[in-house]
DNA sequence: CGTATGGTTGAGTCCGTTCAAACTGAGTGG
DNA sequence: CCACTCAGTTTGAACGGACTCAACCATACG
């Protein structure tokens, strides 16, 4: 599969110093937290870049050359075993970072769901001035905390989580990103209406179920009248309280 | 449940500043990186204690007042949910961290599996002593880099192995594990003898499974030769390599 | 030696899987 | 505009691996 490094890298346009001023996601990352020299160092080792879905950004066991920002899209990261069978880690949105590690591979892979705008940084350059700054250390430190709080609550739904739970904890935490990253008052914030840009195949492989069981569950979850689905990539949260109650296991 | 903070932290004598110097895990925590002046600070926070089996050492959801070392014994880490069903997050030996949280609040419980001494921190003066010490919080931002690894890789196996290889990947880890923390030449450091101080239930816990699926999978490998159960919390690697092939589903 | 606790083994069940068929909607071309 | 294709999704029917329920066994302990 195409890496993203050799084959859309080039064809982007750097967008100069001024491309972080109006960076969306800025106070969501790392840059936030950079006084202006800084930032211009950090920026010396970046670049922005933008590709198509179902695009790899990067694959398990390739040495980690790259650290990347999630701008726009949606990108998942996944391990597999030799079979075939995947286990999607984790969906990472706009803000989110992609590729830490301290080994020097990448531990997951990481591929586009939608087109995607992503922030490439060069990562022994980036560890090196992280090194330098204890805000930047503090911040990834944070991040990986709660990164792994995440990881904890996705290995209760995947031990001991039912189908049904697993996917009404699957949309909760989708809302509950979502108001995360929105202001109350901002349009679309507080909308029932949920995007899920992903196939049933990622959700399946993310929640450790069949697309088959994915597909009755959320049938399962519209008969009872709580989501509608407007269509196969929007759903619609009916009754949140119900919705929470099953994700929790207490129904 | 007796939380250890109230019942036991009291009883166990402070043993004074020489009480790290003899440390047998030192080198493998945060206080290997601290020079001796950041020692000493570090030391004032802190309180070495010992606890019995099956003591609870702190609840998820209660304010994280304490960090916590783990210098003997074994410790395990969980979440409920509401009916009873737990999902045991992780396993902590000699040297490994506990506690360790963003939020104000634990976010697992813990639980001794064993009788374990640890070294409790005091985590608001010790958090306090991180934001100045670069070093340290290097090393945890390591330590939480490991630990989300080890995370996602229990992810694929809570997602989407079978239970002979759940059980073959838990035993590998096992092995893995003690072979990082013993140089080669040590005794034991190669013995094919593993101490399973965990109940089966627990191992159920860690692994998704029941301990009657646990107990038929271990017999399973018994008869096929792979491991030999010297008691019930010991068993024998017989064929290690076939283990390892279990483990990552290739068999 | 009786009791208790945890572990093992067996029999039957069930939830999610597998295999298979039908449906949907977007894209293409006549 | 409709027919056709194709990939992704939904639904149905049968299966199976792990679970549940139950009995038995082993070790520890008073």
């Amino acid at each position: 599969m195409a890496s993203v490094m050799s084959s859309v890298a080039d064809r982007v346009p750097v967008l100069g110093l001024s491309a972080c001023d109006h960076c969306a996601v800025r106070d969501r990352t790392f840059c936030s937290v950079l006084s202006p020299e800084d930032g211009a160092r950090v920026r010396a080792t970046l670049r922005p870049m933008s590709v198509g879905a179902h695009t790899t950004v990067f694959e398990e066991g390739e040495p980690a050359q790259y650290l990347f920002n999630v701008t726009s899209g949606t990108v998942k990261t996944y391990k597999l075993l030799p079979d075939g069978r995947r286990q999607i880690t984790g969906f990472a949105f706009a803000g989110d970072f992609l590729g830490m590690t301290v080994e020097d591979d990448y531990v997951t892979s990481a591929e586009t769901v939608t087109p995607a705008s992503l922030c490439r940084f060069d990562r022994p350059r980036l560890l090196k001035l992280v090194d330098e700054m204890p805000h930047m250390e503090k911040h990834i430190a944070v991040t990986l905390a709660h990164e792994l709080v995440a990881a904890q609550e996705q290995m209760l739904l995947l031990g001991r989580k039912t189908a049904q739970e697993r996917i009404a904890t699957f949309l909760v935490s989708l809302l509950r990103r979502r108001e995360a990253y929105r202001c109350p008052g901002r349009p679309g914030g507080d909308c029932s209406t949920l995007a899920l840009p992903m196939s049933r195949s990622d959700i399946g492989d993310y929640l450790g179920l069949t697309i088959e069981t994915v597909s009755r569950t959320f049938s399962q979850l519209r008969r009872q009248g709580v989501i509608r689905l407007a269509d196969v990539s929007h759903a619609e949260i009916l009754d949140r309280g119900r919705l929470e109650c099953l994700a929790q296991g207490s129904h």
